[in-house]
DNA sequence: TTCTTGACTTGGACTCTGTCCATTGTAGGA
DNA sequence: TCCTACAATGGACAGAGTCCAAGTCAAGAA
């Protein structure tokens, strides 16, 4: 599952040890890691990289559009892999856990040219909120 | 347009003269005010005020559902007076600017049951982004 | 009105998240 | 292999928010 580090490869992006690790902490696993945690993680395999390092590397990945950057609760920002495949963010209001879920219809189309107030919208983030199974 | 003072003090909220200009800078203004921006437009009346009776306040007026906590940036939480009235919010990719908007439609809806994984939902939030008409 | 008391305010220290920058290191092309 | 532009480092810094011990005060009781 190195499709992430052969996009990027091929894209030109410049492979170092650091960001081949933070590449690969973000590939495979569908959860949703605050920058502190994949630290935590690239640095269990590389101990001596820099949280700056981190955070460039994050930001590079978001620019590249493979990466999503999610703010759920106003506190650390997360980072979704799950870029290429659009979907909305179920959270735990209890315990933050994070799901990524697939809502039917097109909230795009939900807003009247008259709500608009002549902004040129391009996007639109849905969150859910709720108590998951084991906080409820 | 002091309805919100009105109704803090028959839910028992004790008043204070913090507190009331607190509740004073919200009402009224339809806008979104930072908790600094509320800060320095509540010390304007009042010198003395302290950030952390600022943020005491406004965390407990958010308690008592008269205001709605948004984090539209990952940055500074922004304050939304209008909790009586459902409604999203369109903000400005560029300067930030945040609109309330009303979208058709019921996006809780649209999160059919095999796409809840078991948890309670209670709200959704929507963020429309895009460009204003003066950063476009 | 004055007293009393529990709730509120203060301000400074502290935490957390993220950014900046000068210095050092290195990937990848010539 | 050598160069050099680009990347990594780590420590200082900044913004947003929380915490706490000490002082103050709103509002009910007498």
């Amino acid at each position: 599952m190195s499709d992430l580090l052969e996009r990027l490869r091929e894209r030109g992006w410049r492979m170092t040890s650091q960001r081949r690790v933070v590449a690969e902490v973000l590939d495979g696993e569908h959860v949703h890691l605050t920058a502190d945690e994949v630290h935590a993680r690239a640095a269990a395999r590389l101990p001596e990289i820099s949280r700056a390092t981190v955070y460039n590397a994050l930001g590079e990945l978001v620019s590249l559009g493979e990466v999503i950057e999610v703010s759920t609760d106003g506190r650390a920002k997360r980072y979704d892999p799950n870029a290429h495949h659009p979907h909305q963010h179920l959270v735990c209001s209890s315990c933050g856990t994070v799901r990524d879920v697939h809502p039917t219809g097109n909230p795009l189309a939900d807003l009247p040219a008259t709500e608009r107030f002549g902004f040129t919208v391009a996007a639109v983030e849905v969150t859910y909120r709720g108590l998951c199974p084991s906080c409820a």
